[in-house]
DNA sequence: AACAAAATGAACAGTTTGTTCAATTTTGGG
DNA sequence: CCCAAAATTGAACAAACTGTTCATTTTGTT
């Protein structure tokens, strides 16, 4: 059964694995072919036989966090009625969120910081908002009730909760994805709670 | 007097001018030394006396864009009283950032894209964090209030910011610096705003 | 004219790239 | 065990890019 194909996965996890490894203590630019399949101890022409460039290895693992990412956070957004409130809402997608964070963060802190592809955060973010904007679908009166273009307001919450992310997987996690949720929901209470008189 | 610094000066705009033409058609990576000198119409070698490596020439840029940018905002913020509400300090820096932003959308459309180098949003980040500190600091009491790490908070504030930023640029500067700055408010607002009896 | 700095053109060795191909090893089926 | 298919190896290859060097030419200054 398990045969081939089962010896094709492995050198593919194998290159993938060596890949990373380099990529925590070097840039992307600065890897070749070659350092790969030494560090893999294969043959140069065998990354080849797995991928047409060092390109599309970032690019398959890029999509394979995605959909790890994706997958996790519809699991857990699943379990829990619909129709909420908007903070409700938020508090259990960042719960979500910073729990699937948490498995891949060694992944995430390459690939956001500058040892990663350039672009990262963006593309990170625009999957990131395909979840949040369905999030706010499920609460009808949401979108009505907003009075700024859908794609800044996205923009805007996408990114804090990206930043909150950067933040915490370059402080190695000191907190546990509870209390980041907590963090969050804290400061979002503390900008309602800001005076406005002024404003 | 202006001689031979004259003529250094110019053929350095050159090869500035004529990389950031190229970077706007293909990505960072992908472009070669020799290209940049075929389109400034200067020879190869005359590239490195003016600069070590492509890297170099970004870098250079890079530095360039956020001291124009920093000292831009640091004019405009002096203009105002120093002791203002958060919000009040808020708005006026949205508005200062907003308005210095529009005249570098060239280059950041194409720095914050997958055009430029990785980490570029965090190098901004950091620089902008830092004028956003200061200006928080300027009211003694906001930190005091703060019961987040304060880290994480400008992590939260300054990305959220950036975000609307890259949405804005993206945009085509679909909007004026100042209907940005009423966005930027309008979105505080609507979270002040926002229902927080379940929460 | 004479001098100095800047730019040129050409050549250079060194890497990396992606491809090819014959030889070898690993794996599964009969 | 033996054969065939698939995976891997090692080596070679041309092509492109890199960074440097050097003699020559152009440009600007005095």
């Amino acid at each position: 059964m398990s045969s081939y194909a089962e010896k094709n996965r492995k050198t593919t996890a194998l290159i993938q694995a060596s890949f990373l490894e380099l990529l925590a203590k070097r840039p992307f630019d600065a890897i070749t072919v070659g350092e790969i399949a030494k560090q893999a101890h294969i043959n140069r022409g065998t990354f080849y036989l797995h991928f047409v460039d060092k390109f599309a290895l970032l690019e398959q693992i890029e999509r394979q966090l995605f959909e790890d990412l994706g997958n996790h956070i519809d699991e857990l957004q699943s379990r829990y009625t619909s129709t909420q409130t908007f903070e409700r809402g938020q508090e259990q997608l960042a719960a979500s969120l910073f729990g699937a964070i948490k498995g891949h963060a060694p992944y995430l802190k390459i690939f956001l910081s500058d040892h990663g592809r350039a672009g990262f955060h963006l593309r990170f973010r625009a999957a990131f908002s395909e979840k949040v904007r369905e999030n706010l679908e499920k609460n009808d009166g949401f979108t009505a009730h907003l009075q700024v273009p859908l794609d800044y307001f996205l923009a805007f919450i996408t990114s804090a909760f990206l930043g909150l992310i950067e933040q915490w997987v370059q402080n190695e996690l000191d907190k546990t994805p509870e209390e980041m949720t907590a963090l969050y929901i804290d400061i979002i209470g503390f900008i309602q709670r800001t005076n406005t008189k002024k404003l």
